[in-house]
DNA sequence: TTGTACGCGTTATCAT
DNA sequence: ATGATAACGCGTACAA
């Protein structure tokens, strides 16, 4: 694998090889003539610079990571698509990087900044609550967006967050079906052990109840299994059939996720249940799949283009030398369906 | 910026770079104490070896990537999932690899071969009819996996592929609607300037159309917009909005993948065309979200594991030199569902 | 405007 | 088992 490199193209054209480079890379201090030479030999001879030789030399890229964990989060991937706009609408790029459910983000990261010359981090969902340490290592600014709990050790002028109040939201979303005269109220949250977003909105159902005078009823929780990739559909889905099994009456489902609750429903309709005459059925994140439902789907819709954009706005300013780490908290919103009705 | 390097443990730790290098990279000639105390404190200075100086001079790293156009179709998400599995079980790590829209997926495996040290390249999706020179200098073994048209002056001993027979398939489908007593069948397509998957079952959709003596109208076909993302929902709702303002009747709407029917159903919902009832609705690759669908969407399921396997079993009979460049063409499987009545 | 020489952090080779 | 040193391919002072 004999690959053509810079000071192939250096001799071939008789210059040398800081030439070429700046050829390569738009300087200014360059013939035109020479310029194009150079150009039309690299073209002709298939040349392609060597990106880890770029990174390892180079002091800083315009990039930016964006990591996300897993793929399946609908509503992730639709903050993908105008975080790279507004990414490269500063003149930088993005580098995606998806992490495993069992791999630790900030580790991921903290690699990334040393291979490529990394000017800021962005973390897409995930969980930060353990993580102070680690999280302090990053010499570049980072921002949070959309995680759920957030680590509290660290002072919070030493990073950026930028997500909805997911406990005040699952508040207003079990209130909202309080009123709409719901009293056994299911939920489908996150596993206990982690805090996520999902552990945030049980928080504030649970606080909702307590102030309509409902009392909590523990039978009515079930978690997102742990052995289904977290968030899917698949994973509402077995979670709401094994949920039924159990036979425990209830008139309406909260799920943590549109996902979910689209799975959900799938359940509840092979059982025989109907939505929403039998049982009301509310998501949380707003994606688009749960417009197109029969019944369309209730739920408490993120301001993703709202939250994109804070995410952007913060991150540059701080790159820029202008601004300084701020906590945004994006309002919700409440879309009402048709999976839901009085009682 | 002042990052510790593998030299400035070699020093703290009084032995030769190389040496730690060995502890490193897990080789056999160390002392298992010299290890220990190297790997201890390189934990407790937090070093992190440099992955851009390590691509650089590696000679091959277990890496095969897999270069995905955007991120939306579900179909293509739930192939990678498998092929994480599959390659990690080889003893490979995945580089997963975002193309852009408006970018060359040849040109960025080109990058990528260079920069990693790959050992192979899975090309998900995309179009190679006209990239013919450019894929032929990928000196590395690649699979073109559920890709469209194939690169017709390649020779095939040079690249492997594995698909459903979209024309086939296309044409089983068409040929099922019409057994159904359809006959003014509609469909939605790839724009006609790509040759995807799209075109071809648009392909099969015609010749079944004209073995079933069925005149073909053109006004029946309508093309996914080039302004909105690729089978995405959304684009499958505008188009099929347009569509019935043309108030031209059909029986029968026949999408080019799940996605696009999807977002189809809730434009003809819209309209209040009732599904199956005045308008029966098939899709193509047999998502999820399909299935928990209202109605649940009749459609041509292609066999995701099934094709995921294939894909890294030819690609690592290549790499452990038993096994040659093939072309495996897998069965799709038509699931009835509700969307879809008999006329 | 152009070329030379050095260093980025690592692994591979060779010697010990 | 270990260490010294030469690459890997590029960008960039600095000199010309």
């Amino acid at each position: 694998m004999n690959t053509v490199n810079i000071r192939d193209i250096a001799r071939m054209c008789g210059v040398g090889v800081s030439t070429v480079s700046r050829a390569i890379n738009n300087h200014p201090d360059i013939n035109q003539e020479t310029k194009e030479k150079i150009l039309k030999c690299i073209a002709e001879n298939n040349y392609i610079p060597n990106n880890s030789a770029r990174n390892l030399k180079r002091q800083e890229a315009k990039v930016i990571a964006v990591l996300i964990k897993g793929l399946t989060n609908t509503f992730l991937i639709e903050m993908i698509q105008i975080l790279e706009e507004e990414i490269k609408r500063h003149g930088y790029s993005m580098a995606l990087e998806r992490v495993h459910f069992d791999q630790d983000e900030v580790d991921i990261a903290l690699e990334l900044v040393k291979e490529k010359r990394l000017r800021g981090i962005i973390f897409l969902g995930g969980d930060f609550e353990n993580r102070v340490s680690k999280l302090r290592e990053l010499d570049v600014p980072f921002v949070l967006s959309t995680a759920g709990s957030q680590p509290e050790d660290i002072s919070s002028d030493e990073y950026s967050s930028v997500s909805v109040d997911d406990m005040r939201e699952g508040y207003k979303m079990t209130e909202f079906l309080i009123k709409k005269g719901h009293k056994r109220i299911a939920m489908i949250s996150a596993k206990t052990d982690d805090e996520s977003v999902g552990k945030l909105r049980l928080r504030g159902y649970k606080k909702a109840l307590e102030d309509n005078g409902i009392a909590f009823d523990p039978e009515l929780v079930r978690f997102m299994r742990p052995d289904v990739e977290d968030y899917s559909m698949e994973n509402g889905y077995v979670v709401t059939r094994d949920f039924l099994k159990d036979k425990v009456p209830f008139t309406a489902l909260f799920c943590v996720s549109d996902t979910l609750a689209l799975g959900a429903c799938r359940a509840l309709n092979e059982a025989g249940v109907r939505i929403p005459e039998d049982v009301s059925v509310v998501g949380f994140d707003g994606v688009e799949a749960g417009k197109f439902y029969c019944p369309s789907l209730t739920t408490m819709e993120q301001p993703v283009t709202e939250m994109a954009r804070a995410t952007t706005d913060i991150l540059f300013g701080i790159i820029d030398g202008h601004g300084s780490h701020t906590h945004k908290i994006c309002k919700a919103n409440l879309v009402e369906r048709e999976s839901v009705r009085s009682l």
